[in-house]
DNA sequence: ATCTAACCGAGACGGTACGTCGCGTCTTCAA
DNA sequence: TTGAAGACGCGACGTACCGTCTCGGTTAGAT
């Protein structure tokens, strides 16, 4: 459909822009992040990168999204479990230099950015959820949850979820400035398990959970 | 301990400066924010801020911090309520533009630059933290939650309670870009008292709290 | 030599600028000359001024430099009516208000940069000695001064007649703040031909004064 | 006339600010010299520069103008020998560091403040031009030179005379570069005199070159 | 002996220009 | 057509001095 004379684009100047992205993330931070400098590093002229990005939030924004595309949603078998391994690991990429720096700093953009916020959510939020989604419907089949009605009262307690995971593990690392660790992730996960079920009235007591969870509290640091 | 010599600093110069940073940040954004716009509509000179900020990012945070400050710990009786109260009021202010706008990104510049850190912890994050500590000393007199132990859990608690309630609402409204209702709040109010309560055991039996919430919840929108 | 990559440099910018600089001049004076001014003038950014010239100084100095190009040696086939004209194009130049303003300046500038006091001396000073040089010449060819013997004491002469005439012309327009007119001129240039030619003994009467001064002066260094 | 009242200022004060700015001129040269650091060296508040002086260029006036108070016009016995003695003089206060920095960039600054121009000449050219007015007046009774026969050929001369003396010592020494010593003091010398000699006929000898001269000067419009 | 007006230091103030930096665009030449 | 190189217009940065303006406190002559 379109003409392909001339020049192929190099496409491991693409690897290497966002690879160059990160490193001066790690090292500059995103105060300090330069497109002279991404485009050195990267050993690619100015041009090259425009050619790309229309500017360095977007250009962020994809080099903070390779590493979204990492998280996994493995099945431990218990919905305990996999919410304690789904937030240790969206833990660790937030402790990464790069992403601390860099990703409030892109959101915060986009609120004045509508093509950004668009960017972002696909790049970055969505990868996230997906995995509440996921989670969701394991437990769903494993009947540790009742599966979904389809109200919208189901769609809204999935983005309570999600808001609540994704937004109090950023809190605590960025704001807080505080480490999370298995400890704080199961009473997460012990006060999420706990609060959606107890709303569910009779879902079968069991309480264990959050007992293990607050004796990990208990013992944290 | 200081020298009191020379003409003083003018207070009036200081309330029209962090007046011109909110009015600049609603107008032009965190991005647009110039220094020389803000002394402009602040009627002073440029100079005169760099007296009394190093940069903008300082500034900024302590123009945000001023509306941290108003926030109040309301006392209506009930736990749930005082929740539901302040995070409403929690959410009010993050929907403020120039919070929207700024928030995010000095906490994303803090995470380079350790004196920021403070001013953004002492200035922004400790305002809330009060409204959480508070809260609970009421819910303990009440005897809606059992009296501090003085163990490393209890302040566990409180930094989970705090990084869940303020990280759920910043997600909700910066990241996932959605409203935060009554409904949603009493949903997210029902998700702590039932998660807190639940490891507790015979806490008050009764959830018919959580149950309202998800009432609301279920007819939001 | 040099990587004749990139874009190259815009000549038009360098006249433009150039002439900018000497408009600015006579419209602002050398205290009211602002890079940003002549930038503006010269419908070009100030970056590309401080990627041609590192201050003002420079600037100006390459400004009046090129006024000092159009100075010409005519020959009107005697020594007299030659240095008359000179004088008096030279005077005109320092009649000029971008000369009268910023050409003390810059030499006063220069004596605490050696850089600049260079650029001086390349721009302007040679510029001007060369005049003197070259009429020397033709007055030696027309018989009316002896020819050069070689010795120190010709290049000290020399360099007295320079000093003489452009410092009695600069200090009659700068300092003293009066006309340079033909009659000026002409007295300045009778009093130069006495003043030499009187020392070439020969020509009657006492020269024992002089002698000592041209034994001193051979002598000198 | 005025009231006398109240405290009366310090002259103390005033003669420590002239020195400092000197001493300032010295080590930081004109560009370099702020009214802070003079008011700083001066061991005084900057309002009390103000008080005196309206501007720093004013101020660097009155510092340079104490100098050339210092100048003398000794009488050696001859024409010749108060010359050089005087150009010596001019030559080793131009030599001065303070008097190189800022002579040529207060004279540069008075092209455009007519104030300044009055406060230059009555402070520094009026006191070198005394030396001339006395040293030609010595000769007079010496009969070295003519009696004024009080046409404005007499007043030319004079002036002719401190613009080639002034002018040749400022030149050499702040464009040319160059050091004044005793045998180019004597060279400007012997050639003054003979240009002076020359024309006016019987002072020794057949002038007619200089004829031409003056009677360009003297039939000058 | 005490007014009291002018002085003094300190330093904040409104300005203006500085020289630098990064942006995103453009122009040139080579592959 | 892509890419490296680098000049360009633009606009904000944070700094430095300017000359003015409060401040509290001092000082010496007039009362």
């Amino acid at each position: 459909m379109m003409a392909r004379t001339g020049r192929p684009r190099s496409a491991e100047a693409d690897a290497a822009i966002l690879d160059a992205t990160r490193e001066a993330l790690v090292e500059q931070g995103w105060g300090g992040l330069t497109m002279a400098d991404v485009a050195a590093r990267a050993g690619v002229a100015k041009t090259t990168l425009y050619r790309r990005w229309a500017n360095r939030n977007e250009l962020v924004v994809d080099a903070l999204g390779a590493l979204f595309d990492e998280l996994r949603m493995p099945d431990h078998g218990t919905l305990a479990a996999d919410i304690e391994d789904v937030v240790l690991q969206f833990a660790a990429l937030l402790d990464r230099p790069e992403v601390r720096t860099a990703l409030m700093a892109v959101i915060a953009e986009s609120s004045h950015d509508e093509g950004l916020r668009r960017r972002v959510r696909t790049a970055i939020v969505d990868r996230q959820k997906r995995l509440v989604v996921l989670g969701r419907h394991r437990a769903q089949r494993r009947g540790e949850i009742p599966p979904d009605d389809g109200t919208a009262a189901t769609r809204a307690q999935v983005d309570l979820v999600f808001d609540v995971v994704a937004g109090a593990v950023v809190h605590r690392i960025l704001v807080s400035g505080e480490r999370v660790d298995a400890a704080w992730a199961a009473a997460l996960s012990g006060l999420l398990r706990e609060g959606l079920a107890g709303g569910r009235g009779g879902l079968g007591g069991g309480r264990e959970g959050l007992g293990g969870g607050r004796e990990g509290l208990g013992g944290g640091r």
